[in-house]
RNA sequence: GCAGGCGUAGCUCAGUUGGUUAGAGCGCCGGAUUGUGGAUCCGGAGGUCGUUGGUUCGAACCCAUCCGCCUGUACCA
């Protein structure tokens, strides 16, 4: 067959913003998820789950229309031609969830779930068109104590995650607070006021500088290419940039609220470098009523490039009372956060910890003869591992090259490969090979002939014993 | 979205002013070796040179286009 007339076949790839995952990262997550879950269920939370797709409309905020209806979120229409989407968090269907059964539920409801969303918007390293939340919330909670609550079982997160006190900050802010500072500065348009927040939530990753650009005319980024800002004039964007700087605006509500949470946070017993009040904390614009909150790690980590990475925010939420009530049309206060579990996974891998190779390839037992019976007796000996508690298996491979079956143990990492020939059989013994410690020992032959006659770390045992000598093997390599 | 950079084998990359059949290292597969991983030696597979169109006698190379990736920025529920 000519090469031009190849098959048009598919061509095996993945759509732009989306991963495979393989066993070191899955096992990964779900060891920390059990960590987060641990946490969560400990603060008295339960869990519920809903369904990848909603009602577009239920989700609110993006409803498509018909010239761009995938515009953020993934939206098809059902047969009935109602627009469903892919959630895009786990926040608007839990809003969706508790209307819906209002008055079965017992409230304050505090819940807990993990579960992926879907973004339908630029992809970028280490930014998924998928990937995992971990929300906890309580629903029917009207006072800060609620905010103060989350705040702390922030911190137990992380720290049950392994991050030590000073590698991790929760930082809490009031949106009440910001609306003060509008009101100060006299600014009523609702666009003028979002380029407001967003140059404020900016402080991190410009500087007051920054900043005061982005309050002001516009910034030009690194490649030339211009910001415009928020067009305020210079009394104002310094009276923006003294409330970043102090954090103070004279007093409302949110400040109240502030020194409530502050309050009770150190009442608790969490201290400064846990929990702080932030004035440049924003988050999400058009969404949060009262307190928000984040969390941010501060260590720096190395990328697979060598470059060193500053991770930020991992995990993020506040107030938002407004939420149930698109649904009833009655106000049911509400808290909660959300972490962005693939990335916060990302951060603690290239931070050392992340153990990824907790599970032990197990041990194989080679195949030599291929008949019923020989067959039977290797069967017999995985069994017996595996009722061990050894993880086990038989070759699967095509045996017939008995090399390429130690060539298969090797390269998944096995400690161990169980050999028994028809020579063993008769005596009653079989042959273990430790191909952690052979590997030790070939580093000092150089000819294949003495590496065979060799066979370096091999032990003949009996069959009788075959598990209490594997185990003493592994027992060398566990830890 | 905007600005800039980059697309050659699975990976990392060479490829002359535009000139025959596009190369290397590593990796992969096979053999030396049907009862022993590694090392060594020998052999092999693998490319629409990101796409489509244009310029040219002739394009991996020049131009346009789209797609993808990277950096910054914007948006971020």
């Amino acid at each position: 067959m000519s090469k031009k007339q190849k098959p048009n076949r598919p061509k095996a790839r993945l759509p732009r913003g989306f991963v495979d995952r393989e066993a070191g990262d899955i096992r990964a997550v779900e060891a920390m998820c059990a960590k987060i879950k641990q946490v969560y269920e400990l603060y008295g939370f339960d869990p519920v789950e809903t369904p990848l797709f909603e009602y577009t409309d239920a989700l609110g905020k993006f409803l498509p229309d018909s010239d761009r209806p995938n515009e953020g979120v993934f939206s098809l229409t059902d047969d009935d031609d109602q627009w469903l989407s892919l959630r895009y968090d786990l926040t608007a269907p839990l809003a969706r969830h508790v209307a819906q059964n209002i008055n079965d539920i017992h409230m304050p409801y505090r819940t807990y779930r993990a579960g992926y969303v879907f973004r339908n918007e630029k992809p970028g390293p280490g930014r998924f068109r998928q990937f995992m939340q971990f929300d906890a919330d309580t629903v029917g909670a009207p006072n800060v104590t609620a905010d103060a609550e989350m705040c702390m079982m922030m911190a137990d997160t992380m720290e049950a995650l392994g991050i030590n006190r000073g590698d991790y900050v929760v930082r809490v802010n009031n949106r009440k607070v910001l609306d003060g500072v509008m009101e100060a500065i006299g600014v009523e348009d609702v666009g003028q006021k979002l380029a407001v927040l967003r140059a404020i939530d900016k402080l991190d990753k410009f500087g007051p500088e920054g900043v005061a650009l982005l309050l002001g005319e516009g910034r030009k980024d690194e490649s030339g290419d211009f910001t415009k800002g928020a067009g305020l004039n210079a009394e104002q964007t310094n009276t923006v940039l003294d409330y970043v700087a102090s954090g103070k605006i004279e007093g409302n509500e949110g400040t109240e609220e502030l020194a409530l949470i502050e309050a009770l946070v150190r009442g608790a017993g969490y201290e400064d470098m846990q929990i702080r009040i932030d004035p440049s904390v924003v988050r999400g614009l058009e969404y949060y009523t009262g307190p928000v909150y984040e969390c941010e790690l501060l260590f720096d980590v190395t990328n697979e490039k060598g470059e060193t990475v500053q991770f930020g925010s991992v995990a993020g939420g506040g107030r938002y009372d407004g939420l149930v009530e698109r649904f009833t049309g009655q106000t049911v206060p509400a808290t909660g956060f959300s972490i962005g579990v693939s990335r916060l996974m990302t951060a603690l891998k290239n931070f050392g910890k992340l153990d990824t190779q907790s599970v032990p390839a197990p041990v194989v037992v080679c195949v030599m003869d291929r008949d019923a019976d020989s067959l039977g007796r290797y069967q017999r000996m995985v069994q017996q591992l595996r009722s061990a508690g050894i993880r086990a298996e038989l070759y699967q491979g095509n045996p017939k090259q008995f090399g390429k079956q130690l060539q298969y143990a090797d390269r998944r990492g096995c400690a161990v490969a169980v050999i028994q020939g028809g020579d063993e059989r008769a005596a009653g013994q079989v042959q273990l090979k430790d191909l952690i410690a052979g590997r030790e020992a070939a580093k000092d032959i150089a000819d294949r002939a003495d590496w065979v006659e060799q066979r370096p770390a091999q032990v003949s045992v009996p069959e009788a014993d075959l598990v209490a000598e594997v185990e003493k093997i592994l027992a060398q390599y566990e830890g």
